[in-house]
DNA sequence: TATGAATGAGTCTTCATTCAT
DNA sequence: AATGAATGAAGACTCATTCAT
């Protein structure tokens, strides 16, 4: 009498646990980041969060689901802080100075999910590799953008806006964290220096770093 | 400077096994590249080889090994190249600009293998990953001594070795990467905006561009 | 005759927690004949009978508990019936003829009961199984005697009784539950075919049809 | 650099490969009638089959994959047995009776394999489920056109096609198999029984039992 | 050189059940 | 009566590696 399949629909839950899995999810974050996704098992998780492994499912879902909340709480975060930056306006070069900042306050609050962010997206599988790269498109259009907007206003010179763009990301997350692995760091040490060193490069000549600090 | 991570005693190899052994080396970086480390089984290998698994393991040694093969063939040629532009002096601005194109010529010429050492150098482990890492701390440090020379022949301003190295390395291998990723792109397209933008960067005011073809 | 499998000293219930139980039976039971036992879980029954896990154990001890209530419910009604039958006397082809009808409207009043009793049993272990077979087997008897006291009384030809008893048993259960699958079907439907099948085809010749209305 | 993914084909296998799966289906069917398909776990499969899981996997690919083996091994021989009584003609009752004896033959021949494909149909998902299905009523559909035949030719009187259909296969495989657990029984102990109590049962009077040895 | 069967520890995940609240 | 977090053994399955041929 097989017949039907019902879909599942995700239970309310109570904010226990919900702060349970956040917490569950830092932890596994910085496991991650240590010893790289695959190389972490379920019982690593397990022992890390003093939790029978049943227990772990209780709350993450699966491995991968872990991941994936991982990605999304950093996108979430630069997200929003591009949007805020956007929002207050300003010249593109003021404009790309805060976005730096903002971008790395968040890699410096969860540097270990930063990292995982960048070297393990390649396991996310399916829908949430799309997602993710979805995501991290639209930040850098956003990027293009405003140096777009320079090259328009003339505060900037001619550049290939996408190259650009990916210098800067590059510069601010890769950098920042390759640095981060051999001394201790803190963003206000980086920001500002990114700053000249990447404002100065593109801008026209004459222009240049008066609207920095 | 080729040094490999191994020391047991090796019986000799005939040169088609050698020769064999690099083809195998190849086709394992782009699958590696394609699917990720973890993610590509021995089976996968074999097929990619058309070869059973122990004829495989004939050539490899362990699936460690051909990772480590990977990094060692790319670092190889980076550290040539670098010892090359070192070796042919010129001032400081010159020889990063030399330094660039040497450096994206090897990635160009090898982006699979360069995706792995960048993406995967977590997966190795014990010996194997120190020598890496110090591999790559050699080539870092060749980078901050040219930077540091500028700043001493007044050639570029006064910025942090250390971490205007970093800059340097991450816009020219990160940066690339993520551009092919998504462009087709010939390393002529990039070495020369990669040098103004960098170099506009940190010259000091009045000296900068002239040098740059 | 209501025999149920348990013996431990049991609490006594209030009549409200014995209607949630049959109702957590019959639920339990339409799953069950749904996915299958082995596939159907504790939280697809507590997720059916919105009820969390501890408050569902509250009522049924255990899941293979559950199988053996959704078994006994069938097997006592369908006892009861033939006692019924047997009772009332009469000729074996007529007799035949109403413990059929008795035993369609068990299966068409609980189809889902008795799909799991005949698909799932070799769910059931130890003592439970063991009762399972015994209630089978005294049903099994009831019908070979028909069928004996039917040749004794030259009303059938000469068969071998408990060949056909099975036969007479898996027109009525088997055949009854495939045809619902792919038809929606009274047991009016089927119950005089099932007669005028299996009564002409064991009828002595010339005493045959005459009793089936 | 994640780009491709590969459909993977089946590889050539050995004679040697091809006979030790057969092997391992077998034993499979046997201990799948004996415990049930969810009550056999992979690790008894290795064992009765004295093999490591690993191993195992070599010639399984699954364990719903045995199941469905189990099934086609049957199904292929029943429909095999069809073809041929469909293909050697002759009057309707006689079909039924010789496609009665293949059955059976071929129930006698694999009667685990037969219990499996009946009792644990149910564990089949997907494509898998389908496909039996659609080979079921296949079968079933054959039944019924020799009865239509039948009633066409006024051999037998007029009844419903596809519920006498369902009669007569479960009277042939429900009831052999019902028999068979509680005693040994040779398929020409109940070939004939079946084919006298069912073909009289439908047999327009005066037609009967003369083409029945 | 090459094969491919075999290994077996290890993977993630599920599940019936218990228990403190 | 009810909740739902926790347990932990068992589930199916994978994988790098070895070895007899």
């Amino acid at each position: 009498m097989p017949e039907t399949t019902e879909a599942k629909s995700e239970p309310r839950r109570s904010a226990k646990w919900v702060a349970r899995r956040e917490q569950i999810i830092d932890i596994a974050a910085t496991l991650f980041a240590e010893r790289g996704y695959h190389a972490t098992g379920i019982s690593d998780l397990c022992a890390a969060n003093e939790l029978g492994s049943g227990a772990l499912y209780h709350y993450i879902g699966s491995k991968e689901e872990l991941l994936a909340a991982i990605h999304d709480r950093c996108m979430d975060e630069v997200m929003a802080g591009a949007e805020k930056v956007i929002a207050s306006g300003g010249p593109p070069d003021q404009q790309l100075g805060s976005l730096g900042v903002a971008l790395l306050e968040v890699v410096a609050r969860h540097p270990e999910h930063v990292w995982v962010l960048i070297y393990e997206f390649p396991a996310l599988t399916g829908e949430r590799a799309h997602q993710f790269r979805v995501r991290r498109q639209a930040y850098e259009r956003i990027v293009e953008t405003i140096i777009e907007n320079g090259m328009t206003s003339g505060a900037f010179r001619s550049v290939d806006p996408s190259l650009t763009a990916r210098v800067w990301l590059g510069m601010h997350i890769y950098t920042y964290l390759s640095l981060r692995a051999s001394r201790s760091l803190s963003k206000e040490d980086v920001a500002q220096p990114f700053a000249e060193i990447f404002l100065s490069g593109i801008t026209s000549s004459g222009a240049a770093l008066d609207a920095q600090g």
